[in-house]
DNA sequence: CTCGTATGTTGCGCCTGTCAACATACGCGC
DNA sequence: GCGCGTATGTTGACAGGCGCAACATACGAG
């Protein structure tokens, strides 16, 4: 075959990416409590107990949201970093990180609000790492010296608490991106 | 009357507070969605609807949950605050502030994590208002130079980022303590 | 064309949140 | 001391969600 869970096309046309996609919407209009099996059953137009095919059980679902939001984040900073010059280039991360944070501040919740855990979701563990390693690697680029580890560690540190601030409606987008140095 | 809200002993024995501790048990033990009025009742000893004679509903009871949290933090970060010389207090909060998140991770997740809404919620925005008051306080008197706005915010968004990455396990405390400047 | 299997459906039990009606115990006024 | 009003807790019910099991259907291989 070739649906095993990749993204195949049965019955309904594929249903795991419109499952994927209806709940998308539930997350971004009403947060994780919104998300349910059935609901996204309903937008999709099959019945309850469809999504059981394509994913174990809510959580599942729920992983596969946050696996979407490491992708999107992760290609959104190769983006950057390929557009920016060398010397610009945190900075240029760190932008399209609070800009992914603020553009989808649901998902970025979901991805780092514990709900899920990766253990027992190998495809989130894994693209949760690649995008941070494409953050990593620009960061340890920037510090190459002996404190690198910990400067590193603080770049990463500061974006990604701008990043919750951002989606947590505490500051706005304008000034998190002032304080990226 | 005296136990309007605030913590009277009727039948039960107070009741309220017995139900704040259930529910913050079950947080720790299994995250938001672990908390729930039945259970947090069935620990408590009581019927199922009990806890709608103090709470209006569940996420009255998360609001405080996250209350109670942003108390524990204020009072952390005071007692830090008022341990330390003038010169090492913002290092001193910011400790506080990790050890927090390290402690409790369930709970500092639930006050950042968007599942309750500070609006509706006074008691909620007034305990979140102080947690941060004690901190930007500090902050800012250790930058009163021109672009304090902007290095308090900086300083805030490091330990606020560090707190976040202890809470979800990406790095241990004391890496993160390591960073404080 | 037939058959196996991936896909979707129907129906169910259990759990939760929440409402409504009822029961009970506390303390105030007498 | 005693009865009553009210804050508190209980019982019962309903809707909606999760997840299981049995069933129905459509696709592709041969």
């Amino acid at each position: 075959m070739s649906t095993s869970d990749g993204g195949g096309a049965y019955h309904h046309g594929d249903l795991r990416r419109s499952l994927i996609v209806a709940a998308h919407a539930l997350l971004r209009a009403g947060g994780v409590e919104a998300v349910t099996l059935r609901e996204a059953a309903r937008l999709a137009g099959v019945s309850h107990n469809a999504p059981y095919r394509h994913f174990a059980s809510r959580e599942a679902l729920l992983a596969a949201l946050a696996t979407e939001g490491f992708r999107a984040l992760r290609q959104a900073l190769d983006d950057a970093g390929r557009r920016a010059e060398p010397g610009g280039r945190l900075t240029a991360l760190g932008r399209a990180y609070l800009r992914f944070a603020d553009a989808d501040r649901a998902t970025f919740r979901l991805m780092f609000g514990g709900v899920v855990e990766e253990a027992g979701h190998p495809d989130l563990a894994e693209a949760s790492g690649a995008a941070f390693g494409a953050l990593r690697s620009v960061v340890a680029e920037r510090e190459p010296s002996a404190g690198a580890e910990r400067e590193a560690l603080r770049a990463w540190a500061l974006v990604h608490g701008l990043a919750h601030l951002v989606a947590d409606r505490q500051i706005d987008a304008e000034r998190a991106e002032a304080c990226l140095t």
